[in-house]
DNA sequence: AACTATTTATAAGA
DNA sequence: TTCTTATAAATAGTT
């Protein structure tokens, strides 16, 4: 965009692919922030990049978590049952500990 | 920014609110999809509008699910591990309980 | 990490 | 909503 317009292909150096993405990230970043307080809007930016980081936005009413629980109950998606599943598997098994815990103290 | 700078604040007027989301998301998801091609990276964005819309961007080479499962991978095994931690603080609390029970006992 | 010449995004108006 | 355009903001190439 500037010294010079670019083409919108892929940045082969990988180098020059790193700055651009982190740069491109900052300004992306900023830009969710600006929409969240000026039009009230709550977002959330997931990121992968080419080397495998994982990079976040969320705004700052609300979490990446409730974002997605109205997503997923919106277009119907269950992202996050696998989660759920685990977490109640293992309420289950402290519950279980918990009373023969008990029993033991009886 | 342009015909004068304006203040990152709320849009009090929500019919100017209305368009400048409208135009910003557009700019938001043209930028994600520049980094994207740029920078062979992934990028999912959800918006809520203020008056309850959802919007998405995701970017060609994958889906939303795909992006969030491994966002809750990576980043759900520090809130797991925690939690484990805590599990684990609770049991070791509770046979310390057991412990001073078997001794009132005797 | 800073700089700056340019390109791009966009606020206000039509 | 879509187009225009003057101006603000982002950024590609460089240091």
């Amino acid at each position: 965009m500037a010294r010079g317009k670019i083409q919108i292909k892929r940045i082969e150096n990988p180098t020059n692919r790193q700055v651009t993405y982190s740069k491109r990230r900052n300004g992306l970043f900023k830009k969710a922030n600006e929409i969240t307080v000026l039009c009230d809007a709550k977002v959330s930016i997931i990121m992968l990049s080419s080397t495998g980081k994982l990079h976040e936005y969320i705004s700052p009413s609300t979490t990446t978590k409730q974002l997605y629980d109205q997503y997923q109950k919106t277009l119907g998606i269950d992202i996050w049952s696998s989660h759920y599943e685990r977490m109640h598997e293992n309420l289950r098994k402290l519950k279980e500990i918990n009373r023969n815990l008990r029993r033991q103290i009886r």
